[in-house]
DNA sequence: CTGTTAGCGCCTTCAG
DNA sequence: CTGAAGGCGCTAACAG
């Protein structure tokens, strides 16, 4: 693969001018403007990004590490943060995590050692530990989705607690009194907090908070299925449901279905997280729904700014609203509206 | 940030026994390790990819420049090929091109730049033309999803014709005559491919082909809805409909449901890919079922191949088979089953 | 087992 | 407007 001396040589120039062709072509003669321009057109000169960056210290590269991409939700994440960072002329590594702490540091490790310019990061748990690496090197990272309590970074996150307050108490106008909280795990902030805001939300109505009904499992499908399905094999069976994210619900949804039972006429459910409308024609169930495209759009412009202007913005939180959705998972019990 | 050289004065020896030490460390004294390793320890020391990239000229990259990972299809497959290479050492690169040559080409030449190690491309047109400035550099690359005849490359796709041949058979069976296919861009092979399988299914159950039922459009939901609503807007309607993919079908859906219209009842809708089973809760569209995390993992495996044993393995083309899963988006013509 | 030399490809600094 | 020297950080190749 033909170097900047093959360009220089064939154009009899120095490679500097051919370098200068390249950055600061108004810095150069137009005469051997040409010349160099020809030559790199004869030799298909590709310019090495790597000796550039290795000179300069800087990648141009972005890493997004998320649980997973599959779930719509870091989908639209992913998508936002992607179009953000080429209109920047950043590209930007994927990385799957599945909420596994030892993928995570392996990653976070690769990572460092390739230089990214910057980090956009979910945190398998919520706690310093997570950035720290990243931290230790300064490079500048953005915590997206999820808290981490005593470290000193941006963080673009949702109001989990108003979304799963929100949701309590729709349930709760809607005449549920049973109400069933699959949570996610409660290592993670987001997780903790739609506990918090299921049970200001039973308190504030003067409902006594009953731990029987709280239940911890993962942010997937099939720990949805499993906890509800252990759930409905009670002989005391709630009379809805809220899913910490929308895998859970999924999850329970097909839990449910196989006990025979119906949404909502047997029981209510809904979450936090939407599924795209135009994934699933009709809407169906009653949700939180956060903003994934702004929460990565927000995020990677922190970063792209820290990276620009390093030092001179303060950690800052940046926190979304949700928006309660009301569809047709949600009903009164006994199917009778109590409005 | 630490270097080499800092560990190495730090330990007291020379920079190319740090480096073997990173690298092969059995060919280092058990008590000279130790020192270097507690200095790298003491420095924070992170070994720079960048300048191994150099060196080495391999960047442990690979590039996934697909249409648009807001697609389950693509999402499927951008889980698959990071999963397969992550597994083997590798980063990925996500590019979104959204069909759009432009930014393909702009992407290419990006990537080219930074000398990803090989290419998982989905060609925004099916011609030789998009791969030309990869293979003329000879980086590997796999072509994903779709042809490009006359490029000497591996390809990995699924049997797009075969699929829209069962999907119309299987309307033709249900007794519909009228079927309007919703093709995507006559420019990707597999819309033409689907379209191609849709006319054989009809001629050899002998029904002529009416041009008039045939629509090109884009592969995008909001594609969908306005091809089905201008269809539907005519008076002869078609009393079925096939999406040439899951986007189409979707957006189509949605404009039979503002016509006032139902599926089945009214109008049938298939499409080629399906939406996974668990983000959709009970599954309703009948499909032409692709394996996403196969092709992706396939293409991946290729592509490693090739970068590992450069020159050796003549290019190939791997065809997926598709799966007809009949569900409830399709009926009989006028509800009556004709078997 | 350890070290010296040199160079991967580029661009900053300083001269001309 | 153009060029020479040097170094970013690392590791082959070749000593010793």
């Amino acid at each position: 693969m033909a170097n900047i001396r093959d360009v220089a040589s064939l154009s009899n120039v120095s490679p500097i001018t051919v370098s200068r062709v390249l950055n600061n072509p108004e810095r150069v003669s137009p005469a051997t403007r040409a010349r160099v321009e020809a030559a790199i057109e004869e030799l298909g000169y590709i310019p090495n990004q790597i000796a550039r960056s290795l000179r300069s210290s800087r990648t141009n590269t972005l890493a997004l590490v998320l649980t997973d991409i599959t779930n719509p939700f870091w989908t639209s994440v992913a998508r936002s943060v992607e179009d953000a960072a080429s209109a920047q002329g950043f590209n930007v590594i994927l990385c799957n995590t599945d909420e596994d702490e030892k993928k995570q540091a392996e990653y976070l490790s690769v990572l460092l050692r390739r230089r990214v310019d910057g980090f956009l990061l979910v945190p398998a748990r919520s706690e310093a530990s997570a950035v720290e690496s990243i931290l230790r090197q300064k490079v500048p990272v953005v915590v997206l989705d999820r808290r981490v309590p005593g470290a000193d970074v941006d963080v673009v996150r949702s109001d989990s607690e108003a979304g799963a307050y929100a949701l309590t108490r729709h349930l709760i106008e809607q005449g549920h009194r049973q109400i069933a909280m699959l949570s996610g795990p409660l290592g993670v902030s987001t997780a903790q907090e739609r506990v918090d805001g299921y049970r200001r939300a039973l308190t504030e109505a003067g409902i006594p908070v009953d731990e029987h009904w709280i239940r911890e499992g993962e942010y997937t499908v099939e720990s949805g299925y499993a906890v509800a399905s252990e759930l409905l094999a009670e002989t005391v069976l709630p009379s809805a449901l809220l899913g910490a994210n929308n895998f859970i619900a999924l999850g329970a949804m097909r839990a449910i279905r196989e006990a025979g039972l119906a949404v909502p006429e047997n029981i209510s459910v809904t979450c936090i997280d939407d599924i795209p409308a135009w994934l699933v024609g009709e809407p169906f169930l009653t949700v939180a729904a956060q903003s994934p495209y702004d929460l990565g759009g927000r995020a990677t412009g922190l970063l792209l700014r820290q990276i620009r202007e390093p030092g001179v913005h303060p950690a800052q939180e940046i926190v979304l609203p949700t928006e309660l959705i009301v569809r047709r998972s949600t009903a009164a019990v006994n199917g009778n509206h109590t409005e």
